[in-house]
DNA sequence: ACTTTTAATCGTATATCTACGATATTAGAT
DNA sequence: ATCTAATATCGTAGATATACGATTAAAAGT
């Protein structure tokens, strides 16, 4: 691939596109879900509830947790994961402000 | 890997995901943004502004045309691009109501 | 101390994405 | 008819994503 062409875009454009990747698996999406759903948050139910096997799951979770929507922390032998509701205010208001954007610039089309 | 189990999951939420992944790339942002701005919408205006080779270009669009977020018409030798605004309409409804899905489920985290 | 439970990480195979140059295609210009 | 310009597509290389089983790590239970 060369080099990727990432870096050479707005920082804002790039801050959403790391949001949209985070929710571009649907097995994340249900993850969300699930979290949201449950005040437990344990990593286990959610096991349960996916169709993947547990390190598939841990992995979705690491994904989440590096794009900021997702918080972990460790209780014991086991993981409690919750969603981190503020930043993921922020990704909302971050991809508001693009279709915005996108709506005000609007021009008739050929 | 086995076989995608993207399937596996509800319409909703594998619909959601497209449009995620059709966003997660800030090239793709950033023609969405040129496509809003430009009544005009021809493809090499689009290559111009972007720092990446036309064969690259294409390729994103192709993928925002797939997933239904831009129409691309020929007209003689040139391309005219737009934004489909009826569907990013549906897109952002999809994604809103994500959002207040989450919220209205929302428990009280560990 | 030993075993069990829970979750993370490693190793790995395959799929998909990203990027480019080269080539093909097709309409317009000469 | 030939040449030029604009795009799309092909081929390809390397990066990243997706999925799983196996292993590891660490706390809890016996």
């Amino acid at each position: 691939m060369a080099i990727s062409k990432k870096t050479e875009f707005t920082n804002k454009e790039q801050h959403i596109a790391t949001v949209a990747k985070a929710l571009s698996h649907p097995a994340r999406i249900a993850i969300l879900k699930a979290l949201a759903m449950r005040g437990t948050c344990i990593c286990g139910e959610i096991v349960e509830v996916l169709p993947l096997a547990q390190s598939t799951v841990s992995q979705h979770l690491k994904e989440l947790k590096e794009a900021g929507l997702v918080t972990g922390e460790v209780e014991g032998t086991r993981s409690c994961y919750c969603i981190d509701w503020d930043v993921l205010g922020k990704a909302w208001a971050l991809l508001r402000s693009l279709v915005e954007e996108l709506e005000t610039s609007r021009k008739k089309c050929c």
